[in-house]
DNA sequence: GAATGTCCTTGACGTAAGTCAAGAGGCGTG
DNA sequence: CACGCCTCTTGACTTACGTCAAGGACATTC
């Protein structure tokens, strides 16, 4: 596994120049985590942060009677807890592996030290954390409009790719991951796919949704 | 209006030295807005972002159908779009006053240009930055505890202050502002009040609730 | 092959909260 | 003062969605 590559093709990192990625790359190491396994846990010291390369890892929050909200689900080549650097200490939420995982570790100190001494990879990674506070805002944006039919038909058409001449939706996560992820619980999830299909919006087979007529389904999307 | 001395007390730039202050204020203006007039537009390039000084602001966004959700509030103190000066180009929301307010407006060139020249800066800022993010962690957080009567709870608890021994909540914005930032609507915001009271939880007078006992009123904001 | 477990689906039910509608109180303007 | 306008409140109604419960499909293990 060549960490070096892997950098230079994450988004935070693409107009790193070889030698920036380099040095970036003494910085870090590997770091192998088995299904269900916990990453870092909200409250504790960010000594690190962490870019999926491949399983997906949760970011969750606790709520004080021990209910879980996902806030986002990071498959490869997303960076993780990366915005717990620069502040003053700890991981804003916790993170556990939803699958086998590997990631890579970017050491805090190592990653602080590179930048003091070249700071014109600054620039460059505040756009790359700027794009990740547009994610906040559109995640906000999902959350504020309640209404499930809207939720999933956003999601599948924001998802979509055109196959010969169809669009169809690959559906990446599992049922129950997906519902989390759009705010509800698999019973509801269910239910509203379950319409969309009744409605003929859609159809489903092996985990691939086909979606005949886009611009009807985008009028629930509202 | 001094602008420079204003600047040196904001959080994102409180680190800064007093000649880093005098650059940054090198490329900054005035600008005073009357209720209702729009600061900026989502999609518009920015060529600027700004810091009220005095007043009230909202960042909203617009669904397809005229509705508007308020994503934040911002006022005295806070900086408002300095997320789309790092990015590509456009507001990623519109943002309007609430009342008439003044802020300072940094200019998108000038602000670059300086932190390309003096590139410590770029750490402070970075830390600001991520502050932001933590700030719509909890957003996020917030709507996802669906319960009208937590949010509320939680709301009031977070915002209170002891006086005389009193724990009291000043409400600074109106009702119906309140209903919007609590992701609701005036009617269910003041049916949610009206049960508090109802149930000898809160008090209210004046546009300020009392509080007296915080511990009661917690075992809804769960 | 029976048993166990997970994921997904479907049904019945309850409830929080949005919609619609009406009215009270405050405030500024003609 | 009367009138319109806005904020806030309250009531009646409706609905989306979460909870509880049951069952089917499929894989894994003994």
């Amino acid at each position: 596994m060549d960490i070096r590559s892997f950098l230079a093709h994450t988004f935070l990192f693409h107009s790193f120049t070889d030698k920036e990625t380099d040095l970036l790359t003494a910085s870090t190491s590997l770091k192998k985590v088995s299904k269900g396994e916990q990453i870092f846990s909200e409250g504790l010291e960010a000594t690190a942060f962490f870019i999926v390369v491949s399983g997906k890892v949760k970011i969750y929050k606790l709520s004080p009677d021990g209910k879980e909200y996902t806030l986002h689900i990071h498959g490869p080549g997303e960076p993780v807890a990366e915005a717990a650097i620069f502040d003053s200490m700890t991981y804003p939420a916790s993170c556990t592996a939803l699958e086998d995982a590997t990631l890579v570790r970017i050491s805090r100190e190592g990653f602080l030290d590179l930048i003091k001494k070249y700071p014109e990879l600054s620039l460059k990674i505040m756009s790359g954390y700027s794009k990740r506070l547009r994610q906040f805002v559109a995640k906000i944006e999902e959350l504020t409009v309640k209404d499930m039919k809207s939720r999933l038909a956003r999601y599948l058409l924001e998802n979509s790719v055109v196959e010969n001449g169809k669009t169809v939706c690959h559906l990446t996560h599992s049922k129950k991951e997906l519902s989390s992820l759009l705010g509800t619980i698999p019973e509801t999830f269910s239910r509203t796919l379950a319409f969309f299909k009744q409605q003929k919006l859609v159809t489903e087979n092996d985990n691939t949704i086909v979606i005949p007529d886009p611009k009807k389904l985008k009028l629930f999307s509202d």
